[in-house]
DNA sequence: AAACATCTACGAAGATCTTCGTTGGCTTTT
DNA sequence: AAAAGCCAACGAAGATCTTCGTAGATGTTT
């Protein structure tokens, strides 16, 4: 109960989940310090983000001392995954396969990386049976 | 030379390209009969995002009848590139191992699908010495 | 040629996203 | 205890997204 299936983080969202991620929990001056050494943005508008963040669910809230402390709700995994699964659904008809395609097309990946994905599949096979 | 970098689809955006993808060239009544079949929207609301969609360059068209055709700017496979790469960069930190871990993890791909991206990663082991 | 149907263009409303200024309350320093 | 600094809350502006009604032009039917 209570968790009704979260909203898709927008942009700037992902940009302060990946901080949140990176760090753990965190003030808003915190989250505000890594994302500007990236982009130009106001401590005020990270601050307002986090709140609705907050309201929509994407993070918790530590409200115990006058400066609160944000963290995700979800793990990155989690999030990725959905992620993942909503591109599948908007873009990829479900083919998951179409999409693993893309993906090692754009990035030629090491040979360490494909001996990792290749080790999964057999993984997956094993399961399989 | 008029093909700079094309913004991202948005959702409505990308269900409308879907259609032409499966259809090929279509006017603004071929893609919203084929669109009504899954979800409710009103003609002259595919009409104003196929002019939008023109104006960015997602689509082109066909003037020479009163009846316009419009059509996908770019191949499904390039979008779709484009996609993944857009959320490699987005939420996995370019990781294209961790995106295909999530992928294959939602899916549970089928035996032939896993087959065939095994020998996609046979294709780029060749291809890398 | 009148009535009807179909098409594009325009504009605008409501929703969401992104940004940040301002205000007022606490806390720390002087 | 006054001043200065830091914080959350609020509100609002501007941008983009999504939706569709209405108007006017063109084509078709009667």
């Amino acid at each position: 109960m209570g968790d009704t299936k979260l909203p898709r983080p927008t942009d700037a969202e992902l940009a302060i989940l990946r901080v949140l991620w990176k760090r753990g929990p965190s003030t808003v001056r915190q989250v505000h310090d890594e994302l500007s050494q990236r982009q130009r943005v106001g401590y005020t508008t990270v601050l307002k983000l986090l709140q609705i963040m907050m309201e929509k669910g994407l993070v918790t809230r530590d409200e115990s001392a006058r400066t609160h402390v944000y963290n995700a709700r979800l793990a990155e995994d989690q999030t990725q995954r959905q992620l993942v699964h909503d591109l599948l659904d908007r873009a990829f008809a479900g083919s998951a396969r179409k999409l693993i395609m893309q993906a090692l097309a754009i990035k030629k990946a090491s040979p360490e990386e494909l001996t990792a994905i290749r080790e999964l599949l057999d993984e997956l096979e094993r399961e399989q049976s």
